[in-house]
DNA sequence: TAGACCCTGGACAACGTTGTCAGATCCAGG
DNA sequence: CCTGGATCTGACAACGTTGTCCAGGGTCTA
């Protein structure tokens, strides 16, 4: 009765999801279990003839070396974690693939995930990213106080805040000059003769907003023009709300005859709402958009390069991986004002 | 002499990157290391002062599980991976996001890399994923033979295909109705009128081009209009070629009074060439762009939903992983014409 | 008061890999 | 034939966690 004692066959002997281990292999090859880490590794010190045996063995039981073990032994995983806002943002996705091109060149793989805009979101991943142990992080703060990652950056995790800068904390960041490209914009809009311009932005409690905020002023204060309360728009993101601080900007009693939008989705709204206007009224938007060249007229913006951005701070990443970087830097890159016509039509009072 | 023996403090004492581990929380809370492994955990079985003493070592030496160690214990690793074209292009964000929100749901992280349509980096990809030991891959194929992937099928990876089938392997995929949509698409422009159609697409080797082109030549079937080859450009994708290959037949011998796109590229290099026209091409293009709608006129589309696809797929991913879902399917879901001007102009012969 | 039981906590092995080290084998030279 | 050295191979511990199992001590009941 052997029959009623044999369990099962080979294969449904293992648990579901079971793998050939490299244990697996050295019996079927009839060699010990550190001479098959050696042929896997490539190490030297293996006869071609027990080589050939092994990798025989290797594809036989489909063998694939289990990554998990072999970082808790080196230590390192070679994966680096990017914490974003949204990966659907076109922003974001140029960036994120610079980061990756610049991991892949290091041999290291991407792990991203979303925050949502939402900080105990961004915290929940930071963290579980650490958890991984991956060997980097490059962050897109949603938060303002990242004082919870003190440990993991003083356990050696590499760390490059992007976008904005990291809030309570010292550490590495790559920002654009929204600043001086703000200032740049909306100078550029004062050069071609207007005096009231309006302002929509985010929440002025948001890094990149403020900064553009104050390169408004700037501006403005440059030229001289003091700015009226009814010309700024700011915490304002969604399209309804755009849209109707954009209404009110171009009927109120100061009527605006340009607008700088503060950010890409608020730039969409606005021409949205210009192209109903009968007047012309200018237009500079901060990000690039799509096709912008293709509208009518094409739209002026202030663009940001997502993927120099991403490159720099995955660079600086793995410099800082390598020892060669210690002390924390705030990085600026240089924005780029794309004139297309939009920006360029004079004031219609 | 004792300060020769000292090597260094604490601190330094551990090599780089070291980290506390449950021992070091154990022996700091005088408690045993299981019990660290039940605080962790929330198990149940600790003494509220216990908890507490642990949870103070843990905050004290900034502890944070491994889950790398975690994993090799478990078997689960609770990420799964996506192998995509290139996250930059504007159909893949919101398609990515939608399966981070998914995996998310289901508590597991996302692992995406770019095979930047290279079969080669494709399987690199994957494969690297399956060492890591994700417990699922969504994949986007490059290549045309994932017979790499049979053993990691056999081991117990969820893998479902998107966009494209699998090639050579049975597996479950999501694609959208490419045929259905070019087919609707086309019939749109003879419904209005037109005859001569041109058709720009990838090459047919690729499984989405393949469809679509054969959606084009469904519907000319069905209208009973004989295609002629000056009317098609297969294999061209290239902002320079596809320009090239529109003005021929915007000027061949039997000019084209519409043009119907097989991608959003090369839908995007049209635009720009029909706006040099000064006669009015209909067009009508595969996948929605942004602004489309602002356009003078408005891109007609056939439009796919990127993030239902994404999300479709990675649902059925964790079916498979609950069980649930066994026999490999394929998936198709419709896609939408959007009607916005450009593929509604009669024909201007 | 003893016995049975429950609750808490800890010792130990195991997960699959790699680093260390020592043993085995082979060949050349004395 | 033996020795020395070089080359190849394998046993074993360790990485940090979790599952299993058992011990100790307290509580409740007979």
């Amino acid at each position: 009765m052997p029959e009623t004692i044999r369990r099962s066959d080979r294969l449904s002997e293992n648990r579901y999801g079971n793998r050939p281990t490299m244990k697996d292999v050295a019996a079927r090859a009839g060699v010990g279990l550190k001479t098959v880490s050696r042929v896997v590794n490539g190490e030297p010190g293996v006869t071609p003839e027990t080589e050939r045996r092994v990798q025989e063995a290797i594809d036989a039981l489909g063998f694939r070396r289990n990554d998990s073990a072999r970082v808790l032994r080196k230590g390192r995983t070679a994966s680096i974690g990017l914490v974003l806002e949204d990966l659907a943002d076109p922003f974001y996705g140029p960036l994120s693939r610079a980061v990756e091109e610049v991991a892949r060149a290091h041999g290291a793989l991407l792990i991203n995930g979303s925050s949502a805009e939402d900080p105990d979101r961004e915290q929940e991943l930071a963290l579980a990213l650490c958890a991984r142990r991956v060997d980097g992080l490059v962050i897109i703060p949603a938060g303002d106080d990242h004082r919870y990652l003190e440990p993991e950056l003083k356990a050696g995790v590499a760390t490059v805040f992007v976008d904005r800068p990291a809030g309570k904390i010292d550490a590495d960041c790559v920002l654009s000059d929204n600043y001086g490209g703000a200032r740049d914009g909306v100078a550029h809009l004062i050069a071609h003769g207007h005096r009231r311009i309006g302002f929509i932005g985010d929440m002025p409690r948001i890094h990149t907003a403020a900064e553009r905020l104050r390169g408004y002023r700037a501006a403005m204060e440059d030229a001289g023009i003091p700015v009226e309360d009814s010309w700024m728009s700011l915490g304002v993101t969604d399209p309804e709300r755009v849209r109707r601080a954009a209404e009110e900007m171009l009927t109120g009693p100061s009527p605006v005859t340009a607008i700088f939008a503060g950010n890409n989705r608020v730039t969409v709204t606005v021409i949205r709402v210009l192209a109903e206007q009968t007047r012309h009224v200018a237009l500079v938007g901060f990000d690039d958009i799509e096709l912008a060249d293709l509208l009518q007229p094409g739209v002026t913006v202030v663009a940001q390069d997502a993927a120099a951005i991403g490159r720099t701070a995955a660079e600086r990443l793995f410099r800082q991986l390598d020892g060669t970087l210690v002390t924390p830097e705030r990085i600026e890159l240089p924005t780029r004002l794309i004139t297309r016509g939009s920006g360029e039509l004079p004031p219609a009072d």
